[in-house]
DNA sequence: CTGAAAGCGCTTACAG
DNA sequence: CTGAAAGCGCTTACAG
């Protein structure tokens, strides 16, 4: 522990008090001469405040919890980074909990945020029971909900707008001239697949069509392609809207692979995210972009707000998204 | 800040010195009478040890920084997720930090590590340099670096075996009767990028062929499609080894997208990695397997050494992987 | 503006 | 085994 300079071997070196350094530092008021002494006898030692330290008495610790489950669908690693960038420039950092789990492992996981003081939680598609609710807002933990809502509760959440997304998705199919429209759902115990799936619905009916058949993939890869296989062997599909691009992938790849079958000439397929996958050669996918940005954005401003002002409104936010089309769909004729 | 109970309050409701509830949470020698008072007394109170207040005093903090470039890259999400989970088994938890850049970023991204007094850093492909290195050695900071090498130093770093496993990707080529064999390396800044490359060459010599070019991929999936069309275009390549599956998708979607060349009839391509998206039907990749979990467990095991023990020696690990022979390139005839 | 002092919530010698 | 006390490195009223 050579390395360790406290404020005390700054005030000591500047000539100054401890409180001295500590205001320059904690940016209260200080005269300019005190301010240029302090700074110097800072860099000479190399001192940089100790955040813990800070915390424990200011009660913020700059660090930010998140919670994320599916690392493998690349739309959390992407929102991830842009989370940390964002927050990076507000002066707060990332501790990350990857938890596949539900129930008692999410438990043990707010556990153990709440034991590094985090300052706010943000969750990325895991289910927070009430009671995980409740003793965050009994610590005064702000909790923000990113890509997932969740039904009843006042939570602060911040999502596409699956119902419209969904119907998009479903006016487009059917102007494209499919008959037979299936539906890949996300999980339907998520109000993500649940959503999705009654835009979907909703929608074909709105345009005049309706859903053939629908399967929950539940997010999975081996489960969406069985899904896909049942929908089109059984059920002669031929346009099916699969819940995200994660999903779609596979379906793709299995209807193309062990199938035989060309997408989008036999199926069309249709998906819901825009990861930057969907833009590769190998699939060209059409589907319905989440604007990570903005819905970033939105979660870090809702958050800070809530952590400065703990009566600030849980804003439920709801960001629209463009359908963005590529080739893995027949695309409806212009007349 | 309704919800903050400290160990005083459990003290109080249990009937014995605050001393006393800091050692049962502790694991300090405490009677099983006073243990079974404070335990009930805490659930009572869901009190729990407030982990900056124990990491100022105990010079622990029980958070690990990660820096990592390419969350793009699947490689790394992955290897984060597995990081996290086995980190967390042992009571650490990740600060995580994103950086693209050299130089400067990297270390204001080290001076914000340092403020919240980590008590490792691990550093997934990003360049160290010896100021930094420095720096961290003087605040008594183990570093370990993760899937990058850096020559000269005595720094901790997990590898795989870079140069052997390009040299198997040269012979297994050799083998598929490959007449003129290029590469697309990764960055070249990078001993990674480095040793793949000359392993790459050496065993291509050693297998009695040669390389017929090799273009600087950088890890950009638009570089290294340009260089593939290059290679196939103006030196009639019919093989690739390509530095990373990242990039071997694109050149694989470039190939067969734009220029209409069949994989692997026309030319074959072989990446590094092994990321789960290269067993997708779409790429059917075949690659040389980082094991992810080997080099996740080795990352681990150095750094927890090196915190609990200053003195442990910086181990410098090399893991070796397996060719996983898919259908992305010609496989060599039996015989 | 500035310094002395109290205190954030813990751990850990030190006596008893 | 247990309690009183000091101290980790800071911030922030409180006087001056």
């Amino acid at each position: 522990m050579k390395g360790k300079v406290t404020s005390f071997d700054v005030a000591q070196r500047a000539g100054v008090s401890q409180s001295a350094v500590s205001r320059v530092f904690s940016g209260a008021s200080a005269s300019k001469a005190t301010q240029d002494k302090v700074r110097s006898a800072a860099d000479a030692l190399g001192y940089r405040p100790n955040r813990l330290a800070r915390g424990l008495i200011t009660g913020r610790s700059k660090i930010i919890g998140l919670v994320v489950a599916y690392l493998d669908n690349q739309f959390y690693p992407d929102a991830l980074e842009r989370l940390s960038n964002v927050l990076k420039e507000q002066g707060y950092h990332i501790l990350i909990f990857t938890t596949k789990g539900r129930g008692e492992e999410v438990k043990q996981t707010f556990d153990q945020l709440m034991d590094y003081q985090v300052d706010g939680i943000i969750a990325a598609s895991v289910g927070i029971s009430d009671e995980l609710t409740n003793r965050c807002a009994a610590a005064g933990i702000p909790l923000v909900l990113f890509n997932r809502g969740q039904r009843g509760g006042a939570l602060a959440q911040v999502t596409s707008d699956n119902l419209q997304g969904a119907a998009k998705i479903a006016s487009f199919l059917v102007k494209g001239g499919h008959r037979r429209i299936g539906h890949i759902s996300g999980w339907m115990g998520s109000i993500t697949g649940q959503d999705r799936a009654q835009g979907f619905a909703s929608g074909l009916q709105a345009a005049g069509s309706e859903l053939v058949h629908q399967i929950d993939g539940m997010y999975r890869r081996d489960t969406a392609a069985e899904a896909a296989e049942t929908l089109v062997s059984e059920h002669g599909c031929d346009a099916i809207f699969v819940g995200n691009d994660h999903m779609a992938f596979a379906v793709m790849d299995h209807l193309r692979g062990a199938m035989k079958i060309s997408v989008p000439n036999d199926v069309s397929i249709v998906g819901y995210d825009d990861v930057s996958m969907a833009a590769w050669g190998a699939y060209e996918l059409t589907t319905l972009r989440q604007p990570v940005n903005r819905m970033v954005h939105a979660t870090v401003d809702t958050l800070l707000a809530m952590i400065e002002d703990a009566d600030a409104s849980a804003d439920q936010i709801t960001i629209d998204g463009p359908l963005v089309v590529r080739t893995s769909a027949k695309v409806p004729k212009e007349n």
